[in-house]
DNA sequence: TGCACTATTTGACATAGGTCAAAGGATACC
DNA sequence: GGTATCCTTTGACCTATGTCAAATAGTGCA
């Protein structure tokens, strides 16, 4: 999914605008396991994935990973309290495949912003949407067993679980890498 | 907190912005445990809070009431999802005490967000602003005990115990009313 | 091809918080 | 002011999931 095609199915950009948009955007290719930002760092870039997968995660005072979101191709990705805020960052960004991201940087943003009325509905429309997403996840975490958190995630990541290690998931999931794996072990037991 | 001066705050509306949105809006005056939403309906307006205290919530398959979120004085409340996608609501919405609002249907809000680049813009502050919230809750209810779950409530709504019964509040930070009520026994023996 | 390192699976056991049931307390209505 | 109703607290017991430790499988590199 590339930049240009991905904002015109959202909002009716006229080709200027779009032209210009895009232009304040930087092309980066990144690494496997390349961190973009870490804890403490004020992340000064949202980053638009047009191929590989990234997560934000953070870390526990024991030390432990925990994700926090994973960001799949066609999706915006960033540390967002930290963006916004201009605030240091509680989470580090990280991308688990070699990646193809667009940036932008804040102030491009914000110029963006106050020169299109468009954009900043850009900006509602993805907001929007994101928070009905972290409602989706909050339902499941809060509500549902661990065998149903991992059912839900399959509907919001289909891809996720051949492409990210099993630690990375099950901390998403808010469980141990050893439950998900026997949910995982029931699964194929059945299936078979 | 009165509409006018809250929008003010956040975005530098011009005196007559302001006075063309608010005239958009409708006071409304409602009753102690009126609920505004159903599940099922599509709800049709945003509220404002400018006085009383008010929550979302649904009813489990065994039809047990978890709510989802409190609205308390100066914020927004609606069945989000339900609101912008016009789609039926997952959840109900309730006032618990005796409330003043001022509503806004879809249409009015989408002429304003066409007629003004600034409420655009309030839109999209007040999304991003909500999104961090919920993210917040959802490390609480994900990486924390019962115990920690209950302080970060206090800190994100306050006042709140004292207004909302020991079963909405529970359901809220995804635990039984009994484990609520032993975690408030410990803090009032240790604090006396 | 084999070695070293990392990721996953499995097992045995521990525990936070849930469930169910009953007893107190508070509130409101007649 | 008494009684019905609802809300909160308490107790006894249970279960899903966590913890810790070890075994096994996978992967990349020399």
């Amino acid at each position: 999914m590339n930049l240009t095609d991905f904002l015109k199915n959202i909002v009716p950009f006229s080709p200027e605008e779009l032209a210009d948009i895009t232009a304040h955007f930087e092309r980066e290719i990144v690494s496997k396991n390349q961190i973009l930002v870490k804890e403490e760092q004020v992340c000064t870039k949202l980053y638009f994935v047009e191929k590989g997968v990234g997560r934000s995660y953070y870390l526990k005072e024991d030390g432990k990973e925990v994700t926090q979101w994973f960001f799949m191709e066609g999706k915006f990705m960033s540390s967002i309290e930290s963006f916004f805020q201009q605030s240091p960052s509680l989470y580090y960004l990280e991308m688990l495949e070699e990646s193809v991201l667009y940036s932008i940087t804040r102030e491009n943003l914000d110029l963006l912003f106050a020169r299109y009325h468009n954009m900043e509905k850009l900006g509602r429309l993805l907001s929007t949407e994101m928070l009905t997403r972290v409602v989706n996840k909050l339902n499941a975490v809060q509500f549902q067993t661990a065998r149903e958190r991992y059912d839900y995630m399959l509907t919001e990541f289909p891809s996720i679980s051949s492409r990210v290690s099993l630690g990375s998931i099950a901390s998403y999931l808010g469980m141990t890498q050893e439950t998900l794996s026997r949910i995982r072990r029931a699964d194929t037991s059945k299936k078979s």
